[in-house]
DNA sequence: CTGGATGTTCAGTAATTCCTGAAACTTCGA
DNA sequence: TCGAAGTTTCAGGAATTACTGAACATCCAG
């Protein structure tokens, strides 16, 4: 088996780097990174072998991986070995990283904030709290259920809609114009 | 100095728990969180007494999240002491974190990403690796470049817009069809 | 200047997280 | 039922990260 080349040593290192940023530890960054940009799907050897992690720890990441949804286990026929394979859609990994993100971190945290503003509070500091804990539950729960909606959009419209960016002001300013029955067209 | 309440008690200890889950350290996600919800701005021996860290770590802490511009220095007239407080305002919030990691996180993946793909490759291995980099970087650069945009948004077209939601996809379809003459109202 | 109040740095230890090899487990064909 | 191939588990050592106290630096009032 071929060493890695440059340029997928220089992607799996990048992201490992990456990984430690964020709760992902080094290793599963690396091995998903090796995942993602091999043209077949791997086996647990051909990981250890490439990235010269033990077998075991291979083993663990996979195993955090397939709880983060981000590969895939398959079959080859006539082989009894697991292979992994990652969704080569970028918008798709998008989408999983979020959902799983929002499972562990956002709805827990959303949780947290409720419980807390129904707490009857007694003194003035404890009250200033609590208002800042609504701002936040209200500007985070509006997020979540923004990007609920806009998961649900297709691929085209999304599209369409992102590279319109800030021209979609003009556009909101100009129906809000046909409602009230101005049509004039400024700016 | 009386001990942190239950409310701001069980706010700061999910704080840390969150924090040590994305880079930033337990301490650091505390004392932010403390400092987020106190009726005025802190100094580093209020914080360093409510949540019993050392002075020391409370002063790596808060370098720590001015770097990350969370917290501002303030003074106090006839006081010599630094006194931290952080923005009300989640949405501002929001966007520092968010412009923060950017530039420690985007950035740096987008400029690997683009050296990658300036490489030339001589394996088919390589191509496809190449071509699912390529990917990775369009998509972060079109949700960047958007982001961009939405910032510029004021408040108030943009809780609008948010609020909207996936019924953004219909004035779309509407537009498009005022573009192309047709104006007949399906869905 | 001097001294105390405040803030920072840093070397060393404590705590946590990561990684490994060995053993155990599972599956399946013979 | 056995044994080989494949996978997982886990105790303990390695590596990393976090935290502390003590020493140092800075600032200002007297």
């Amino acid at each position: 088996m071929p060493q890695l080349s440059r340029l997928v040593s220089s992607f799996v290192g990048h992201f490992g780097e990456m990984g430690s940023r964020w709760g992902i530890n080094r290793t599963v960054g690396q091995i998903y990174a090796l995942i993602f940009v091999a043209p077949a799907p791997l086996h647990a050897d051909d990981i250890a072998e490439k990235l010269e992690f033990s077998r075991s720890n291979v083993s663990m990441g996979l195993k955090e991986l397939q709880a983060w949804r981000l590969v895939k286990l398959r079959h080859q026929a006539g082989d009894r070995r697991e292979y992994f394979d990652a969704p080569a859609d970028a918008w798709e990994i998008f989408q999983t990283l979020a959902a799983e993100r929002r499972r562990r971190e956002i709805e827990p945290t959303l949780s947290m904030l409720r419980n807390a503003l129904m707490e009857h509070v007694a003194s003035e500091e404890d009250r200033i709290a609590q208002e800042r804990m609504k701002d936040m539950h209200d500007l985070i729960e509006l997020m979540t259920t923004w990007f609920d909606d806009v998961q649900r959009l297709d691929q085209k419209t999304l599209s369409q809609l992102m590279k319109m960016g800030a021209k979609v002001q003009r556009l909101l300013e100009f129906t809000g114009k046909l409602k009230t029955g101005k049509t004039k067209d400024t700016v």
